[in-house]
DNA sequence: ATCAAACAAGACTATTTTGGTCTTGAATAT
DNA sequence: ATATTCAAGACCAAAATAGTCTTGTTTGAT
């Protein structure tokens, strides 16, 4: 049905990990008890992030990762495009692989470009930081929640696993 | 890489067939050997594709199927609906099936709607007609056609199978 | 009435993709 | 030095997808 991948998914729940720690280092470890996954499976997520350049990570210890920029900076597609490649509904988009075999009648030619880069500009729109939306994300959903700051340290763990 | 899949392409590619033949009913084995592909796989997303009402199936001798609608009213978004259901970049997007389970974070609530309805609207923006665009069809990969009525029986075999 | 053409549909299998784990290696602060 | 932490490849498991086979059901033509 046109999902993004799970990884994705672990992706976007990782920038928002990080984003609710500006301060320091997160390791994988934790990044990865919080989402109750294996540690490399998040590290897989964390090499694709920094290859991308959304955030950084230092080894040895004290080590970990934290954002290269702030999250009003990234878009959806930006995260799609870090983890599962370059945006691309069919096989004869960006002529990479498999230019037109069984697959496309392609007498349409480059004409699912334009299709393309409908989808993508749509995933460009929207931001993390619209998607997470810290509106609802500690206003209502906190209703006793009234200084900002306090609630970023007691809504360390949104994330189920964490406190579940 | 947010693909479409197979059959949706398939879907498309049916549709085009069609759309070259609105004279009369083109049965799901003829449609099958221009693909090359199985008759019953055809069976399958020409099903679909009555269901959703894109196309009108008649059965028995003589029968077949046709455009139920003129590609310029059919939407890729449509065609994507007919085969792989709503339109869901995730789980917790139409509160349908799991919904929010161990993937999401979930204090992102209703933010998803927001970039669904994104995609969608611009699945919705571009038409099959738009898509198989005559003009490229028949002008520059046929550079002796004028007559576009010629060229529509001319190019019946511009799917593969057909006459490779 | 019979027969062949054509869609319909379910069960089943194979293939591909995706997700997850294990192991080993390399960097670095203490 | 050593423990911590990211890096990366190989590998396995599970799920989704694609494709096939078989058996129906409908319907026009003879």
């Amino acid at each position: 049905m046109l999902r993004l991948n799970r990884m994705t998914d672990y992706a976007i729940l990782v920038l928002g990990a990080l984003h609710q720690r500006p301060e320091g280092q997160v390791s994988s470890a934790e990044l990865a008890s919080s989402l109750s996954l294996n540690q490399t499976t998040i590290a897989k997520v964390i090499k694709a992030l920094s290859s991308a350049e959304l955030i950084v990570t230092t080894r040895g210890v004290n080590g970990g990762c934290q954002l290269a920029v702030d999250v009003s900076k990234i878009s959806v597609a930006a995260v799609v495009e870090a983890i599962e490649g370059p945006i691309a509904l069919t096989a004869c988009v960006d002529g990479a692989d498999d230019p037109c075999a069984v697959r496309n009648g392609c007498f349409m030619g480059g004409n699912w470009n334009r299709v393309n880069s409908a989808i993508k500009s749509a995933l460009e729109t929207v931001t993390l930081a619209e998607l997470f939306d810290p509106e609802q994300m500690f206003g209502a959903a906190v209703p006793a929640a009234q200084g900002p700051a306090e609630s970023l340290a007691q809504n360390e763990g949104v994330f189920h696993g964490r406190n579940s």
